[in-house]
DNA sequence: CTGTTAGCGCATTCAA
DNA sequence: TTGAATGCGCTAACAG
C-alpha cells in the first residue's frame, strides 16, 4: 500500500492551499475554472479518493441511507430494494441494508445504532413482531425516516403503502364470484396496519356478499414453520374450505403442501389466492392467483420521499400516494372442473 | 434535536478527562472498574452514541464490510447475504450491499468508491459481464477481498466456491441414467470460472458415456429476456432435445415457458434440471430437479475468511473449502411415462 | 490508573 | 479568487 493521497498531497504538488483544493474538489463557485481543472486533473492522475469518514465528520453528512427490512430473501423486499437502490445510485448515495428477521429486538438495536450519524436517513418496513410504536416515535424525531409497505397506524411519519384493504376486498370478491362460499384466511402481520387492513377487506367482502364467517376459518402465522403447516392442515380437515386466501407469500407454500398431503386438488377442491410477488407464480402447479404489489415502484417512491426529506423539502400529506396492487388471475381460482 | 452528547459532555459531567472517557468506553484495561462503570452509566443515561465518522477517521477502521453481488432478487445471493450478515452481526459489523445488475462498469465504479476507507473489507461475487481481471488484481492489493461463488481464474485471492465441475457432471450423468441421449445445455456465466467448470462437467459426462455433442445443443444466455426465450424455443424446435440442463436458475423459467408454448410435456417429452436455489422448486409443474448450492453456508464461510483477513490471520490454501452442492432429484427428471 | 497533547482528513469561517 | 486557521469527535502516544 502506497502512501495515501489526501488533499494535502494535492495541495503540495500544485503549490496551492488545502482549502483551495477542498473547494475545487467540491466544485465551489469561489474557485477559478483553471484551478479547478488543475486540481481535478491531478486528483484523477493520483487516483485521489476523498476520505468519507473525514468528510462525514466535518460535514455531518454521510451520503448513506439505511434500509431496514424483515428479510431480503423475500421477493417483495428484494424488488423494493432494487427500486430504492436505483434512486440512491442516481444521487450517489450508499445503501446499508439490515435484516431484522422479523425480530423487533434486532430491529430496535439496528435503529439505535443508526441515530448517531452513521446514515442520513432510514427507510424501514417494520417487523411483524413489533407491537410498540414508542420506539419509532422517538426515532422519527431524530432522523429522517420513511416507512414503506409495513407501518404502524399511530406513527406520524411518511408511509408509502399499498391499497391493502381494497386488494383484499377484491380478491375475496373474486373468489366469491367463482362460487366459493367457505373461504379460509391465512393471517399474518396482524399487529401491523398492513395485516389489519387486509383482514378487514376480507371481512367486509364476506359481509357484503352475505357470507358468514367463523373463527375456525382463520389461521394465524407462526414463526415455527411446522406449526403453521399443521394449523393449515387442521383447517383443511375440520373446516373443509373451498378456498384459501393467504395474506402473505410465506404461508402459501405450506398451504400447497398441506393440500397435497391431504390429496386435495387445487383448484377443484380448494382454490388458493395469495398476496405474492413470486416470480414463478405462473409456473406453479396449478399456477397461483396473486395480489401483486408494485414492489419496485414502492421502493422508488419511498426513496424519493426520503431524499425530499433530506433536501428539507416540504411534503404534503396529499402527495403521498397509496400504491395500487394488481390482482393477477390465473386458473388456480377459476372453475375449470 | 438537543445538543449532541459527546465524550466531552461525559468528561465534563464526571470531572474526568476525555481520554479517560474514551478508554472507558472502549473497555480499555488501563481504566479502573469503578470509572468504567461510572462512565458507562452516564453514557447510557445520556444516551451517548459514539460518532462513527470520528471514530473511523481516527482509528482507520469502519466496522463495515461491503458485499457486491450481481442481484439481490436471486435466491442464491439473498441466502448468501443472510449467511454473511449472520457472521457480520456477531462481530458487530455493518454491511453495505451493492448490486451490479451484471454490469461490470457499475461493478468497477463500486469497488473504486470503496477503496478509500469506506469499508474494512469486501465480499464479492463478480458480474457475468466481467472479463478482465486486471481491475480486481489491483483491488486485492489495496483492501482485503474475498470472492464467493463467482470468481475469475487468474486472480490470486481467497475464493469460496462450489464444486461446479462435479455437480454439473453428476447432473448430466443423472439425466443419462434416466435414458436421455440428446441433452441440451443452457449456458451462462461463460466468462467466469463458475460457468466454465459447469460446461466442462457436462462435456466430460457426455464424453465418458459415449454421447456426442453438437453446438446446436448449447444455448447462451442473453441479457435480453426475449432473446433468451426465443433461443431456447428454437433449440427445442430444431434439436428436439430429450433433456435440458440449465446452468442458472434464470434460464429455467423461459425454458418452462418455451416447452409450454410448444406443447411439450415435462418430463415426458423433455426433462429439465437446473442449478437453482428456488424455494418453490418442489411446487413447480412438474417439480424441478435442482443442483442446489449451500448458499447460506457459502456466505458464512466467505465472511469468516474475510474476518480472518481483517484479523491479519494467516490463511493457508488448504483450509479454504470447496463447498458441496446437492443434487435434489424430483420427478421432473425421472421417467414416469 | 489518569490526564495532556496531538492529530486523523476534510470543510468552513474569515481575512487577504 | 485564494489562503491561514480552526475544529468536527474521537483515539493513541506519552507522561505523570
Amino acid at each position: 500500500m502506497t502512501e495515501n493521497v489526501t488533499v494535502k498531497t494535492l495541495a503540495r504538488e500544485l503549490n496551492v492551499s488545502i482549502a483551495t483544493v477542498s473547494k475545487a474538489l467540491n466544485d465551489s463557485h469561489e474557485i477559478s475554472i483553471e484551478t479547478k481543472q488543475k486540481v481535478l486533473a491531478l486528483a484523477k492522475k493520483l487516483k485521489y479518493e476523498r476520505n468519507p469518514s473525514a468528510s462525514n465528520l466535518r460535514s455531518q453528512k454521510t451520503k448513506t441511507i439505511a434500509v431496514i427490512v424483515p428479510e431480503i430473501a423475500n421477493s417483495f423486499f428484494s424488488l423494493a430494494i432494487n427500486g430504492i437502490e436505483e434512486i440512491a445510485r442516481k444521487r450517489d448515495y450508499h445503501v446499508l441494508i439490515y435484516q431484522t428477521h422479523e425480530n423487533s429486538e434486532i430491529e430496535t438495536a439496528f435503529t439505535e445504532s443508526l441515530v448517531c450519524g452513521r446514515v442520513d436517513g432510514i427507510l424501514i418496513s417494520i417487523s411483524s413482531s413489533t407491537n410498540s410504536s414508542s420506539h419509532f416515535k422517538s426515532l422519527v424525531k431524530k432522523i429522517p425516516v420513511v416507512f414503506f409497505d409495513r407501518a404502524l397506524d399511530d406513527i406520524d411519519a411518511i408511509k408509502v403503502t399499498t391499497d391493502d384493504y381494497q386488494s383484499a376486498y377484491q380478491a375475496t370478491l373474486h373468489l366469491i364470484e367463482n362460487g366459493c362460499k367457505n373461504i379460509a384466511y391465512l393471517s399474518a402481520l396482524s399487529k401491523l396496519d398492513t395485516g389489519k387492513k387486509r383482514i378487514q377487506g376480507y371481512f367486509d367482502a364476506l359481509k357484503n356478499k352475505g357470507l358468514s364467517f367463523n373463527k375456525g376459518l382463520m389461521v394465524t402465522h407462526d414463526p415455527d414453520r411446522d406449526k403453521t403447516y399443521n394449523r393449515i392442515k387442521n383447517l383443511l380437515i375440520i373446516q373443509k374450505p373451498d378456498a384459501i386466501i393467504s395474506s402473505v407469500e410465506e404461508m402459501v407454500i405450506p398451504a400447497y403442501n398441506a393440500c397435497k398431503a391431504l390429496d386435495l386438488r387445487i383448484p377443484d377442491d380448494v382454490k388458493i389466492l395469495s398476496f405474492s410477488n413470486l416470480s414463478t407464480a405462473a409456473l406453479l402447479n396449478p399456477s397461483l392467483t396473486t395480489i401483486t404489489q408494485p414492489a419496485f415502484e414502492i421502493g422508488q417512491e419511498a426513496a424519493g420521499f426520503l431524499f425530499k426529506l433530506l433536501d428539507k423539502k416540504y411534503i404534503t400529506t396529499e402527495e403521498i400516494p397509496v400504491m395500487k396492487s394488481v390482482l393477477i388471475k390465473r386458473d388456480s381460482t377459476s372453475g375449470h372442473t
